[in-house]
DNA sequence: TATAAAAGTGAGTAATCACTTACAAAAGTA
DNA sequence: TACTTTTGTAAGTGATTACTCACTTTTATA
């Protein structure tokens, strides 16, 4: 039985995503959570320890889809999904998303630790291969312009609500592709 | 004169920058400036009107370069310039746009005061003027998407340290515009 | 040169930080 | 039921936080 256990973590990744952790002390989120802040030591050592394990439950989810783009064959497919990615993990993993961003801001150790290139290597080779499938003149380009489209689409989703808007520049940059 | 104000902003700007503002005590900015703590309480109040100071003078730069381009009639050098926004603010204001970029990932209270939409605005209305004398199909659509490469170009300027790779990416993104 | 204003210091302040410790309640197991 | 392990708490710890205050030194001005 560990329901304040998992209070901590889904208190602390609501408040380390909107607070910044930095800014979020360990009494704040045992208030929040409803427990005492001994606990909090108790389950995960320290503060980073929490963050730890935040992360990691963060984690898969977002290797899950990038799993599934990689059984797909259709190379347009490919490319639009991949599109469609900031709206997806912005939709089921808002705070997660929102605290991996924001951790290269709070601290240079903290920021040194949480780089998570691995997770977006991937998800670059599949692209360049589809880009390449498609006889695109330079496809290592295309690949990284179209990562930095992502990558901006997402930072775009944290801040402007208009859901609206966002679907259709969502589907604008689709239609630069996909004809 | 006052060598030691100017030590106090030339140090927070650096150590907000890189180290976070809520991660950068006034003592840590003390000792590095080579003042006494109090000096900072004397001529900035308090830990955030020193921010407020550090973020006026960076803001005035930035202005400049956008009045400059209110100036250029030919639309294509409009967007070319606009493109090239990162790479110069970068190399001339790179402390004070990560700051300005982390801004909103310190606190809630932080973020919405420093969330600069008025410094941008004019830059958008320029950048669709732009499209629009182009002939190009949805101004605004293409505006948006623009201006979401360039934020894109941002946020890799701060991490890619591959300068060379950098003007790649952003001559091949100027060849989707101009031919 | 006398005086007022500005710049600068060092030793404080209460509050808060991450974290520890001693102990009690609850749950699992024999 | 007896005993061990896990889960939980309350009251602390020293260090650090932003900030203040009484005071001295430097600079500007008459």
């Amino acid at each position: 039985m560990t329901i304040k256990r998992d209070n901590i973590l889904n208190v602390s990744l609501e408040l380390f995503a909107n607070q910044g952790y930095v800014n979020t002390s360990t009494s704040k989120i045992a208030k929040a959570a409803g427990v005492s802040e001994g606990l909090i030591f108790r389950h995960f050592g320290n503060k980073e320890g929490l963050l730890d394990a935040i992360v990691a439950i963060g984690t898969q989810s977002i290797e899950d889809y990038t799993t599934e783009l990689l059984n797909e064959n259709d190379p347009k497919k490919i490319i639009s999904q991949a599109i469609d990615f900031p709206v997806i993990i912005m939709k089921e993993n808002k705070d997660y998303w929102q605290l991996v961003s924001s951790l290269k801001f709070q601290s240079p150790e903290i920021a040194a630790k949480y780089h998570n290139t691995e997770i977006f290597k991937q998800l670059e080779e599949i692209l360049e291969k589809a880009f390449t499938k498609l006889n695109y003149e330079n496809p290592e380009m295309e690949m990284k312009y179209l990562f930095l489209t992502i990558a901006g689409l997402s930072s775009m989703h944290k801040q402007n609500k208009d859901e609206e808007a966002n679907l259709n520049l969502v589907n604008f940059i689709k239609s630069k592709y996909i004809n």
